[in-house]
DNA sequence: GTTACACGTCAATGCTGTTGTCATAAGCTG
DNA sequence: CAGCTTATGACAACAGCATTGACGTGTAAC
């Protein structure tokens, strides 16, 4: 007997054993012994079966997470869980990581994220674009670092070669600039952006929070302080269900 | 008679005027009044096409532009005009911002970038982790956003009804930090988050910058330059063929 | 004039999501 | 216990997809 439950776990197993092809109607249908058309009495369309995924993941991201009342740590770790969550299941993710599902793990991370920011003093109106920026550029991401795993493998393996054996052969009479950056560059290319973009945009955050004295206008951003998290917390701790 | 300048036009001019799903090898052959195999004669197969669009899509978000000398303001424009170039083929750019073409506009691109920061004054070995987060957040986010362009519509009003109708209604007893920032999230939550994100990122490149002080250990970060830009250029314009 | 090649067409293959029909089994109602 | 309803999955079929090989046809070169 099949369930929804069981078809998505199927399905976020068939994507990461197999590759990037596997996730079809057809293939999930034989994953669980089934007609592919058994399916679609659980979901309205694959569409539907996508969105399903993309709140596993998200789930799977937040399970065990706890707040420590570090405001910069706790968006660090929930930005670096979402990107290895969705990195799990590349195929997924490429799907599902531009998604809006309006179900319950989403719901969470939301009420989680804007929760650590107000807890930190950030007034509304800027926790709120700062939640935006924070959750789409980690999403992004997912997204982007997810396509390059779950491209077709010649895709991928020529992708790379590019910066080895095209951007490390320029000269520098064209290219200068990348002539004298080739080394640095092809290893700086092999791994995420992710990392460190989030640190750029949690240094330009804590720059703008409260504690630090920076205002909304266009006036100077003056020094941040650097543990603006162990600041009293303004808003009690709270579990949410 | 064929050509594939004119295959790259058609496609992209197709991706323009109908929708995400107009991009098909069959649609593509019936745009230019010939047989669908007939591309396969100028392209190795639907993955190089979709490289040249690639390299297209860079090449026109890069076409008129000059380096003024200012690296934020130089920054900032490249970071807005590819994501605008993606936004306005946004299935081509679903498919095309994953990938690394090392074709000439993509090359060119490189340099350009990698000589603002080189220019602006910054390190060689912090130039190119930069370069990397700067680039891969504006190819993530053009692709997020170009993502909810190509949806199927009724996907895409699906994913932005779920902000007015299921968040908005969300209890405080239950979701609090939702319930207390509904309004400003649905209005957020409308546009994209590329352009704060990006000035988030430049501010915190700026509080690294050389004549900001700031160091490359843990340090404190001290108060940045309004203009740093504005310092004396280290390296001649140049430009690139 | 003939040979070679570039170009586009045609037909076919094996995928894909999706739908409508049908059989079977379970569980509830009388 | 008999009969009816409903849920569930199987089966077959449809249209559309990328891709490939064989087949003409026109053009240019020798």
């Amino acid at each position: 007997m099949l369930s929804a439950e069981m078809i998505v776990d199927t399905a976020l197993r068939l994507v990461g054993q197999h590759g990037a092809e596997a996730l079809t109607v057809r293939r999930l249908g034989a994953a669980l012994g089934a007609d592919p058309s058994a399916i679609y009495r659980y979901f309205h369309s694959t569409d539907d079966l996508l969105l399903a995924l993309a709140d596993e993941l998200v789930g799977q991201a937040q399970d065990g997470w706890r707040p420590t009342g570090d405001w910069r740590a706790d968006l660090r770790s929930i930005g670096l869980r979402i990107h290895a969550a969705y990195q799990a299941h590349p195929q997924a993710a490429l799907l599902a990581a531009h998604r809006t599902t309006g179900r319950g793990h989403e719901m969470l991370a939301v009420e989680r994220i804007l929760g650590v920011l107000r807890r930190a003093g950030f007034p509304d109106h800027e926790a709120v674009p700062i939640y935006h920026a924070f959750v789409d550029q980690g999403l992004a991401f997912a997204a982007l670092d997810a396509a390059a795993l779950a491209l077709p493998a010649a895709a991928a393996t020529a992708d790379l070669q590019v910066w080895r054996q095209r951007y490390s052969r320029l000269g520098a009479d064209t290219h200068p600039n990348i002539a004298a950056t080739a080394p640095l560059l092809e290893a700086e290319m092999r791994r995420s952006g992710y990392p460190f973009a989030l640190e750029l945009l949690l240094d330009a955050v804590a720059a703008r929070h409260p504690a630090a004295g920076a205002q909304t206008g266009a006036g100077a951003v003056e020094a941040p302080d650097r543990q603006p998290e162990q600041a009293a917390d303004p808003m009690p701790e709270q579990d949410l269900p």
